[in-house]
DNA sequence: GTCTATACACAGATAGAC
DNA sequence: GTCTATCTGTGTATAGAC
């Protein structure tokens, strides 16, 4: 409880990770300062080094426990059985988890190549799993003969820009509800890959 | 035919224009340098400012150029008859345009973010008028019972965040032929509408 | 039309006082 | 743990010679 005044490392650290998110996210990684990061968090730039090896590192973290936070999700997922099932179950769950972080969501997909390639290349290996989690449920279902599909690959990667895509439109409270929207996207993803409406 | 020594203006900016969409498609609009470009051309920095008043409006000036090209070629393909056969042509030929021109592309969709005000409500008009092209075709088609769709907005952004998403993984000379990725496209586009395969 | 030189602002990162 | 001050490099953009 009792702390030496200005001393906030424990709030500190996540408040200059969350700015960092909010600002790269608007602005994109190059084009955010580390004064500007500072200035949101209400610290001057040096102290941000005592969180941050630099600047990379600071990028490269939010990538990282974005995706590594939507693997732990996708497999706390309850199970289900039947192909059909399981991309249903997959695409709202695509949906609902990147609505609800637009931010880490855009970071992670837009700041690819602002990364260093040791960084790089562990980060396309964490999306690389992500992927090859649908395309299994996809090569599942074809041998199944549940669903039509000419290149399990290539319909990943179509279903997965489909989804994605929703984080470009959705704001909390407009048109469509969150369950609404994600009826709609699983509908489509099922319906394109063959399954019957 | 004749020209004064070191005089090069019309071939001079074309090939400006050609560095910066390389490099920032690459790199990002904020993390390459006027320099840099330059140094693609091969003149200096300075020179550049003969061809475009600041950075900014060479960005602006890619971006609205690609989405020019874009609606005139949509319309200038043949007339089609049906809503089947006028999303199959679409879906196509989003397809091979972005396919033609990834660099263009990667600028035109990730670089929003950094327009000033004016030239982002422009480029953002022109993007707008490409989507209610789509969005007109599969509302005739919803009309005619061809089409079983909940929301043709939300269908017209899922549609297009899809087939654009080819571009993030297409490459010149890969497994799959350019004619074999959209006819795969087109198809996974219909069926995503309710057009049994 | 292009170059060299430069003005001026701001970047990332570090040192040392408190 | 944070601040002030600062080092060093680089950014956009312009001026003036050729």
């Amino acid at each position: 409880m009792a702390r030496k005044t200005g001393s906030h490392s424990e709030i500190t650290g996540p408040r200059i990770r969350a700015a960092a998110e909010r600002l790269f996210a608007r602005h994109g990684y190059a084009a955010v300062s580390m004064r500007q990061i500072a200035a949101e968090v209400g610290v001057q730039a040096g102290a941000l080094y005592l969180y941050t090896p630099d600047k990379q590192s600071l990028l490269a973290d939010l990538m990282r426990d974005h995706l590594d936070g939507l693997l732990e999700a996708l497999d706390a997922l309850p199970a289900v059985t039947g192909a059909v099932a399981r991309l249903d179950q997959f695409a709202r769950f695509h949906i609902g988890y990147h609505i609800e972080r637009p931010d880490a969501v855009f970071v992670a997909y837009m700041e690819l190549r602002n990364l260093e390639s040791e960084n790089f290349a562990a980060i396309e290996a964490l999306r690389r799993r992500y992927e090859d989690r649908l395309e299994a449920i996809l090569r599942d279902g074809r041998a199944a003969g549940q669903f039509a599909l000419p290149d399990t690959k290539l319909a990943t990667l179509a279903l997965i820009a489909m989804l994605t895509g929703v984080t470009n439109w959705y704001r909390e409270g407009g048109r469509l509800g969150r369950a609404e929207v994600e009826g709609i996207y699983a509908d489509m993803a099922l319906k394109a890959v063959g399954v019957a409406g």
